[in-house]
DNA sequence: CCGACATTTCAGAAATTACTGAAGAGTCGG
DNA sequence: CCGACTCTTCAGTAATTTCTGAAATGTCGG
């Protein structure tokens, strides 16, 4: 028990819950070797044999995750190959990616508002939308930074 | 200006945003109809008029809104056709509707978790990301909490 | 500079997801 | 009860997304 294979599965079953949680097919996986690998880091080469994908997509995979920020490139540490790991903030950072989605949301309520008369039903729905989102962008820089503080 | 084909342009945009928020894009199109429509409720027939879509997606794209909890259906108003609306707390519903992957994760991170040893950086990883959600998962209800007595 | 190796890019293939259309089930008025 | 109308279900199809494989690019050691 407690084994190289058991944490592999464990692995793979946090992919699914990551693509449940809105990321695609790849970079969750990728994610997932990040997390369980029992380096401090690693190459592209070894996500690929360990997924068993083709280079190509795990290159794709590690750029879309260089993205949104939640790994980075080390160093290089003298070698050919090029080393990622984790972000410390990792798990903050892909919480907040979700402000931008917020936002844009706040967004298309207010174009909605625009196009709208006074007294149109849909004109109190769409400030009804505008206000929450207003409230939940307003809540999470401070939510995370209690976070910050908590966590040290 | 301000017309109806204006609000229709509107609503398609907002459409996209919410399949960025993660909707399956009917569901999205047509919650977009239910925000903007100019009367209290709409029937089946209505949003595929309005769509362009069969009536076949529109009764799946309900039944997943009605699942959510972002719709209801209204006592029969005498006639033969199920009349929906958007419900009142729509919006901090589809956000609660994140607390369910939040579960996810944490479940996902104390399995993996269990399946390593003390001293695997695995373990660390994950022990981080065990924390994050479970501090997340502690704050979302007061969150809520507070949206509802500033709503009123 | 050159050779070897690792990564990236991208067009095409595979797999997944979403929609349609038609048949069936349910329901109301008459 | 019957007929008309609406909604639901589901198999097939269409569209989109995602992955692969090979060629191109980049880089380091020598």
């Amino acid at each position: 028990m407690n084994d190289r294979s058991e944490q592999w599965q464990a692995a793979e079953r946090l992919a699914l819950t990551l693509i449940e949680g809105g990321l695609q097919r790849m970079s969750a996986r990728t994610l997932a070797v990040f997390l369980f690998t029992d380096q401090d880091s690693v190459t592209a080469g070894e996500i690929a044999d360990q997924l068993d994908a083709s280079a190509g997509s795990v290159s794709g995979a590690i750029k879309s995750l260089l993205t949104v920020g939640l790994i980075e490139r080390l160093p290089a540490p003298g070698s050919r190959r090029e080393h990622y790991r984790l972000r410390e903030d990792a798990w903050a950072t892909l919480f907040t990616s979700q402000n931008t989605v917020i936002q844009a949301m706040l967004q298309a309520a207010a174009a909605g508002i625009a196009a709208t008369e006074e007294g149109d039903p849909a004109r109190r729905r769409l400030t009804e939308m505008h206000g929450f989102y207003e409230f939940l962008l307003g809540e999470l820089p401070a939510l995370l930074h209690r976070w910050h503080q908590q966590n040290g």
